[in-house]
DNA sequence: AATACTTACGAAAACGTTTGCGTGTTAAAA
DNA sequence: TTTTAACACGCAAACGTTTTCGTAAGTATT
């Protein structure tokens, strides 16, 4: 078993000291022709590749990007991913990916794991215990010691950082809209309870949609769902005789499930009730009747927040503190589960 | 801005020797109580934690697995990661995620940039690219560098190293025999292009189960695709008029659309047509009608690989080569899309 | 022949740890 | 009082790089 060679494997076998070496490798013309190519085609014939935990520890920086998120199994989560990894293979870093499993000691954990030396900086969406308890204390440690910290989605407002977010209420709100010029009146919601950010956001944006029509909040159209994995027995019990002709889900889950329980009692999608759902992800595409959705744009999300991340992070340590805010727009994905819009 | 704080931050403040603190804060008895104490609290008061780089380059091992996968934004992978990332968590290690995108190029760099001091083994299902060309150049440097690595799902049998697999041909046979038994008798496939490993695994799993029933091949009933993102045309026209009863698809996305395209046509599902998919994702679950399915365990094969990985990477340097092969059982989940079973 | 440049390389420090070994101080034993 | 032992700590090397600086030899200039 060949071992990893070094530096040193190859000054010795050549007989000249690791710096030359080095420096031979950097066609530095410190060094003469002759030995530059003798160092390098050894070096090739070796395959020598330099330790990168070494130069990370002589640069002292990583040239890697710490993304921690609530959940890996989940599309959204995924898709932001992928365009973080987009630009960070494109600009020369890494990407290290942990999953706090909605877990705040695992947050915790992991951020601090991933803040003593492996990564430079930090995306991240927190997890819903961390949302939960408010308390921040890891996030605001890490950026205490200069590494940058760019939060996406699920963000805390209290916490002066870079973000990346969506309007959520605006999406919400276009949502809705869309239901009420397609004739809806009586529509329910499907949120989340309060403390999850982006659940609240879209309740207020539908809220907000409603009013602009002049029709009145009326709680028993609201159904704030704790349990996201037992959501079929609440909806079901929910919808069960309601009378409704629209439906918007903060997620894709709670849109499908409202469809499916609502197929099941013979009402026709979109022909007696439509729905609109959050998220554009698989099953929205794939179900039938195809969903109505708005699209958070994942990629991009991902994408801006690494070029965001780098920009700090390769900024000559400007001291000038400056955080930005960026918001990503959502956009109605029309499928299926709405009836046409009528006037055009 | 409150830098990192290192041993010799500490040294220098309670003016003793960089060895002292960190002999201190191991609590070794060659440092006097009070030293000790000393150091440790002020370790703590300043919030103290080692640098895994320099670590890391000192014990020559990263203490991280490598994983890479041919697409994040994917049910089952990300499935297994989930698996990979608890038992690593459980045994101090972190995680290391890439994404080839099921190209080649982008494996091999991700490889060696990972290879090159990130990690001290692999957990990897290699991409549709690297099949097709059968270069594992990349592969075998890192092993022949004395890095394990195990493979999992897309496995390349002719690699000597550490495997997790399903039985793909058994669990397509099993799955084949499941619309055998509820008296199908004309069942087409949707499967791969060959070269991907489970997709021909998978075919010929099917085709052992019909010669066990005596029925001849005909490849009248056999779609091979290779343009997944476009298969929806290709399995419409395929399905088109054909006389069949039973539909074996080899993933998800097949089952889908096979069940979307025969619905269009008015055929019921699974009174006139049953249909069993491979992998069980939220698709499955949560289409009408829920699909029965050959699950694949992903979780736990993510579980058996990072054990076996870690097992390796932590077995004193017994040059002793041996490999596993470790075969999960594949099951099967019956939902919706399947006739119920008539004998019992 | 004396001086001044080049050229081509090596030594050493630094990044942050850990650890074996050496050593000065003090206290105990002879 | 001298020898010995225990104690508490510091030195230095090592992990693999990069880079600044120093310098020996050779070459060119006067």
């Amino acid at each position: 078993m060949r071992q990893k060679i070094t530096l040193k494997h190859i000054a010795k076998e050549l007989d000249v000291s690791v710096s030359t070496v080095s420096k031979a490798l950097k066609d530095s013309i410190e060094i003469s022709l002759d030995t530059r190519q003798k160092v390098k085609a050894f070096a090739k014939l070796y395959n020598y590749k330099p330790n990168n935990i070494a130069l990370s520890l002589k640069n002292r920086k990583t040239k890697t990007l710490g993304v921690i998120i609530p959940e890996i199994v989940h599309h959204f989560f995924t898709t932001v991913i992928g365009g973080v990894e987009k630009v960070a293979n494109e600009k020369g870093y890494n990407v290290i990916i942990c999953s706090s499993n909605n877990s705040f000691d695992k947050e915790v954990i992991n951020m601090e794991m991933l803040a003593s030396g492996s990564a430079d900086g930090f995306i991240m969406s927190v997890a819903k215990e961390t949302q939960q308890k408010k308390d921040y204390h890891h996030i605001q440690e890490t950026m205490s010691q200069g590494m940058p910290v760019v939060m996406f989605d699920r963000i805390i407002d209290e916490l002066v950082c870079d973000k990346i977010i969506i309007d959520d209420a605006k999406g919400a709100q276009t949502a809705t809209n869309h239901l009420l010029s397609i004739g809806c009146k009586k529509i329910a919601i499907l949120t989340t309870v309060d403390y999850i950010s982006v659940g609240k956001l879209r309740t207020n944006g539908y809220l907000r949609a409603l009013m602009a029509y002049d029709i009145p909040q009326n709680d028993e159209y609201i159904l704030k769902i704790e349990d996201v994995d037992n959501c079929e027995k609440e909806i079901s019990d929910f919808l069960k005789n309601k009378d409704i002709d629209g439906v918007f889900a903060v997620n894709e889950l709670f849109a499908v499930t409202a469809a499916k329980v609502l197929s099941k009692e013979g009402i026709n999608i979109p022909n007696d009730v439509s729905i609109v759902g959050f998220t554009d992800g698989i099953l929205s595409k794939h179900f039938i009747p195809s969903l109505t959705t708005v699209s958070q744009h994942g990629e991009e999300m991902g994408e801006r927040a690494a070029k965001l991340l780098i920009e700090k992070l390769e900024s000559e340590d400007t001291t000038t503190e400056e955080y930005r805010t960026v918001i990503i727009d959502t956009s109605l994905v029309e499928r299926e589960s709405t009836k046409k819009t009528r006037k055009k």
